[in-house]
DNA sequence: ACTACAATCCTATAAAAAGGGGAAAAACCA
DNA sequence: TGGTTTTTCCCCTTTTTATAGGATTGTAGT
């Protein structure tokens, strides 16, 4: 039987240090790399076969959901796990959307993880324990604002400071537009302004 | 030389794996026991000599910081580690107010995780070095700017999402009073506009 | 085919915040 | 006491947002 390789992401050396070991001991895995941040995770594909990459959510550069589109446009064959610890479950669907074939809570038992890889090489999506039983899709869409995907782009854009004028120019759109999605945004959160906007958007770790 | 009896308390298998796996490269340690939960904690305690625990602060029944208290007012001579992700920084006044001899992050190196080790058999406090320079009374302020007990009430309250003049008027000072302050935390906190001001603050854990 | 929604663009007024100055009490620390 | 920081107050101009309307295109779902 062929070796599946085998590529880890995440910035926490503990974390990665575990995951190695425990993979480690499942005969039919092969570790091809190990990478800290997004830049080395890109490195390491480049370099060796790597068919299925788990990566943390939090990096320290850019984040595992930017890194995991990433990989599914350059490198669509590669299979991404997504990892995270519990309390971030937010992101699921974000990860799930762009192209992510899994979830895994850190907290996942060997097998569970073992599970999570063969799904994912088999091209099956697995998703931990945890959630399994509810739909991805109405779950985390019911606390927080149905927002269109170019709001959020919008709000991510504001979030960083650009005035309406300046993300008008990045997404080539007229500056009314943006003043629309904005207004929008105020009424689908119920803020009264950008600060309320900005400091329920963190919170619900949309930005 | 006496080898230091270590125990690991944290629920993540792979936090688990990773720190057994680390520290048992150290050769003047050894690893007494480990805990996926308090209830295991106080059992393996109770049945080893355990010298320096590692606990974790998100643990699934009873918190970190309980446990710590737990430890310290029945085993006073163990020495706590607290560990943490980056983010639940606002634990560890709590933790060290519990008897905790020092603060993890889990991206430490294992220099940093024997050094805090060390420390803590020694009975000396350890911090990581992302806090190692802060007063640990005056909170978390590392990377965060130093800003006055009034600006951060007026920055509060602009992350309410009050206007000037409705922060004028609640704290009984002019408008061009908190046009001032606000002017100033714009400055402090290298924000051009209270978007980017809100996700830094909200980020930081002051609002 | 109809409906709903997303995304786009527009006008126009009013309000608020940003950016640039400066300055004087009050409180705090050495 | 002297020096420093905080808090307070004011001027002015420009830019940006908020608010309140409306309208059009295209697309996705029923």
């Amino acid at each position: 039987m062929e070796k599946i390789n085998i590529m880890i992401v995440d910035d926490h050396p503990m974390v990665l240090e575990g995951m190695t070991s425990l993979l480690s001991k499942i005969t039919y895995l092969h570790i091809a790399g190990i990478a800290t941040n997004a830049f080395e995770a890109i490195d390491v594909i480049k370099n060796r076969a790597v068919e299925v990459a788990i990566v943390d959510i939090n990096l320290p550069d850019i984040n595992g959901i930017e890194l995991t589109k990433k990989i599914k446009t350059e490198y669509p064959a590669i299979k991404v796990l997504a990892m995270s610890t519990f309390k971030e479950r937010s992101y699921i669907s974000q990860m799930i959307q762009n192209g992510a074939s899994g979830y895994l809570v850190k907290s996942a038992s060997k097998e569970e993880i073992e599970e999570a890889i063969l799904s994912a090489y088999e091209g099956k999506l697995y998703l931990s324990m945890d959630i399994n039983t509810v739909d991805v899709n109405t779950q985390l869409n019911t606390q927080l604002p149905a927002i269109s995907t170019r709001e959020k782009e919008v709000l991510g854009l504001i979030a960083d400071g650009l005035t309406n004028q300046q993300i008008a120019a990045q997404l080539f759109i007229s500056s009314h537009t943006v003043e629309s999605h904005r207004k929008n945004l105020l009424i689908k959160f119920e803020a009264n302004n950008t600060a309320t906007l900005i400091k329920m958007a963190v919170k619900y770790n949309i930005v």
